[in-house]
DNA sequence: AGCACGCCGACT
DNA sequence: GTCGGCGTGCTC
């Protein structure tokens, strides 16, 4: 424990951080043998046992009589002031309440529990009654490894034998069971073991990121390489530099690009296996993970975006893998970006953060420009990235029925690829349904009065709906534009509907659905996706999904059905998720013989987002993009925030809502916009109804002290809740 | 979060 | 009368 540590003795008074949902520290009094600042420990509150933190002295404001005394204090090290503080910075910037932020910190069972035991097994004195080749294959095994022991399952299998066998060796005596502490320690990790040889480029890029390492300051680097770049390679160069240093790493992924695979590659590496922490981890394992992490004895962890919110003892690097991708951030719960957090954990732990992404976020391509983080370009192992040819489809000259989506321009497309046997992909940027209402005759598309965003046709209600704010109004008959009758069509069907119209066009292909909300499990979805590049499908239709780094050897054919999508702030990431989906196809394309051809369907292709995808040119598309968002004065050159409104009864969340959008005072004052009450982009999670107000201020308004006084001036009752969304993901 | 307290409607 | 609905408040 570091000497400037306070430590607290028996009896005095000590403000305890508890998971439970209060809204300030408890007084109690420090545990017979003292305690120090930091320490994990359990204390009585009412007729129960809770956990809590040691997060100061306590301010003694309370009638000393009542004040109680720390049950018991946990077998963790000390929560780390760096951690503590990362904390409530988090809580502050996300507007999380304290208790909430202490269980993402401790989502981990059995913390206080003595430490778990297993069986193992180990050579004993006696003499077999009679060998039998089994029996001398086990004692084999335990003679070779002398000192080691093994679990049943694990002696079995080197063995090659049954566990009936050594359970006979067992009974005799031959060999000896006895109880081991679960939580053996990870393998040690070695910078040097499988380092690769590099090219010029990846070398330049990697004595950039290892400096940083180096340093031991806080600093954020970019490393953007296309795929075949080897960034991976050259990352794990900076982790390297980091074990060196004897400092702890972190590397970040999207759970669904957690795999067997990219473990063997970090073991190849160094090896050894690093730490896991995703949702598919067994208890006995996390329990393992969380203590040897905070006893910093676990030097590199592999995980999810959760990970962030281990006790690391030294935490001297984080990877965020992928930055660009969209499950970074946290949509239901505890609302957090990863992304922003690790650079927030990383700042206040003087660590260095690289986030690597072929395809970077416009975020952290403003950070570059505006020279907050650090950049390194890595080019093609295969020279410069392969663009597929891209055209666009004018829609306005297509000849299809107000029903259909698949041009017949995409449709000769997709036929050719049939006959070649190649894979094709109908690429949707949208779940669900959420119809865009479009004029035939001109493009002209029906756009909301209060706000730039597009209305959207609501079937129940049989009205047009603005998912930004939340105004109504009837469906019109002819064109407000161009005044022609009968030519407005719903358009922008959803995956499902977009699916049947293909079954219909391609009778002989097979088509398969790829669909976040149509897969429970990451695993589930992992799994049909290997499926689908093994070539278990001919057409795919899928949303953002299909673009997160798979491999499709065999796709040449990608159909953007609707690249309007975003160009009038409907979406504002929507244009963004549009160039990185070609990018992501274009570097596959360079892999295999074929070339690759992507068609963007779309009503406006002068417009001059499309005109930037379609030039390939990258620094052309993100000027065109960054000229879009600051002309509209949202992230990453605004702010917004979005509070979401849940309740098992819609009526209740619009109420609410309403009453909270009619007085805005604290919004208004900082020179912010509330929009809304409108449905929130996932309308309905567990039979709960959600319904969302965004606000829009200005980069520099202080939003958070605003929105707290905001969200305060309600109070809710019985199922009602209230969630505050700092930089909000999604628009729909 | 739990759990107790307490204040109004439909039952034996 | 009183059983029990859940709104309100407290937990050091």
């Amino acid at each position: 424990m570091a000497s400037d540590t306070p430590f607290f003795h028996e009896g005095e008074l000590v403000g305890v951080l508890t998971t439970q949902p209060l809204d300030r520290l408890l007084d109690y009094k420090a545990p017979e043998g003292g305690c120090w600042q930091g320490a994990y420990v359990e204390v009585p509150l009412g007729p129960r046992k809770v956990m809590g933190v040691v997060w100061g002295a306590g301010r003694g404001d309370f009638d000393y009589s009542k004040v109680r005394s720390v049950s018991r204090v946990l077998d963790t090290a000390p929560m780390a002031e760096e951690m503590r503080q990362f904390l409530g910075r988090a809580a502050d910037y996300t507007l999380t309440p304290m208790p909430a932020m202490l269980r993402l910190a401790t989502r981990n069972p059995g913390l206080g529990d003595p430490p778990a035991l297993r069986t193992v097994y180990r050579l004993g004195d006696a003499e077999p009654d009679r060998m039998t080749s089994a029996r001398e294959k086990v004692l084999a095994v335990l003679e070779e490894y002398g000192g080691l022991s093994f679990t049943l399952g694990e002696l079995a299998e080197m063995a090659g034998v049954g566990t009936s066998v050594i359970k006979g060796l067992v009974k005799q005596g031959v060999v000896n069971e006895e109880a081991a502490p679960r939580d053996g320690p990870y393998a040690t990790l070695d910078p040097d073991h499988g380092a690769k040889a590099l090219t010029a480029d990846q070398l330049a890029g990697a004595e950039v990121l290892r400096a940083g390492v180096r340093s031991g300051k806080y600093g954020t680097t970019l490393l953007r390489g296309v795929t075949g770049s080897g960034k991976t390679e050259v990352y794990l160069e900076a982790v390297a530099e980091c074990l060196r240093a004897g400092r702890q790493v972190l590397v970040l992924l999207p759970e669904i690009a957690l795999s067997a695979e990219f473990l063997a590659r970090v073991e190849a590496r160094f090896g050894g296996m690093p730490a896991e922490w995703h949702s598919g981890v067994t208890m006995t394992e996390r329990r393992r993970a969380w203590k040897m992490v905070s006893d910093g004895q676990a030097r590199m962890v592999v995980g999810a975006r959760s990970a962030l919110f281990l006790p690391f003892r030294d935490l001297g690097l984080i990877v965020v893998d992928e930055e660009h991708d969209t499950s970074y951030k946290q949509e239901d719960g505890v609302l957090y970006n990863a992304r922003d957090m690790a650079v927030l954990r990383a700042s206040i732990n003087d660590a260095q953060v690289v986030l690597a992404s072929a395809t970077p976020s416009l975020e952290s391509w403003a950070n570059v420009e505006q020279g907050k983080y650090r950049r390194v370009e890595l080019t093609s192992r295969f020279g410069e990235a392969v663009m597929p040819d891209m055209r666009a489809i004018d829609m306005r000259d297509e000849d299809l029925p107000g029903s259909a989506w698949i041009s017949p321009s995409l449709q000769k497309a997709v036929e050719a690829r049939l006959e070649r046997g190649e894979q094709s992909l109908l690429f949707l940027n949208r779940r669900g349904y959420a119809p865009v209402t479009v004029c035939r005759a001109c493009g002209h598309q029906i756009g909301c009065d209060q706000c730039d965003a597009r209305m959207v046709e609501h079937r129940f209600l049989k009205r047009l709906m603005c998912h930004q704010c939340g105004e109504t109004k009837p469906m019109p008959t002819k064109c407000p534009s161009c005044e022609a009758e009968d030519k407005l069509a719903p358009v922008g069907p959803g995956v499902e509907r977009l699916a049947e119209e293909a079954v219909a066009r391609f009778p002989d292909a097979k088509v398969v659905v790829l669909s976040s909300d149509l897969y429970g499990t990451a695993r589930q979805l992992k799994a049909v996706i290997e499926e689908i590049a093994a070539g278990g499908a001919d057409i795919i239709i899928g949303t953002q999904l299909v673009a997160k780094g798979h491999n499709f050897p065999k796709l040449t054919l990608v159909g953007v059905i609707d690249s309007d999508l975003g160009l009038q702030g409907s979406d504002l990431r929507a244009a963004e998720r549009t160039f990185q989906l070609m990018r992501q196809v274009a570097g596959r394309a360079g892999r295999s013989e074929a070339k690759g051809e992507a068609l963007l369907q779309t009503f406006q292709p002068e417009h001059p987002v499309i005109r930037a995808i379609l030039g390939g040119d990258e620094e052309a598309f993100w000027m065109a993009e960054a000229a879009e968002r600051k002309a509209a004065g949202v992230p990453p050159y605004g702010r917004m925030a979005g509070i979401v409104l849940s309740s098992p009864d819609v009526q209740v969340c619009f109420d609410l809502g309403n009453h909270l959008a009619r007085h805005d005072g604290p919004l208004r004052r900082i020179g912010a916009q509330v929009f809304g009450p409108a449905p929130a982009p996932i309308a309905r999670i567990r039979g709960r109804h959600r319904v969302r107000l965004l606000v829009k201020a200005d980069k520099g308004a202080p939003i958070q002290a605003a929105l707290a006084e905001w969200a305060a001036q309600v109070r809710l009752k019985g199922e009602t809740r209230m969630a505050i969304d700092i930089d909000p993901q999604s628009f729909y």
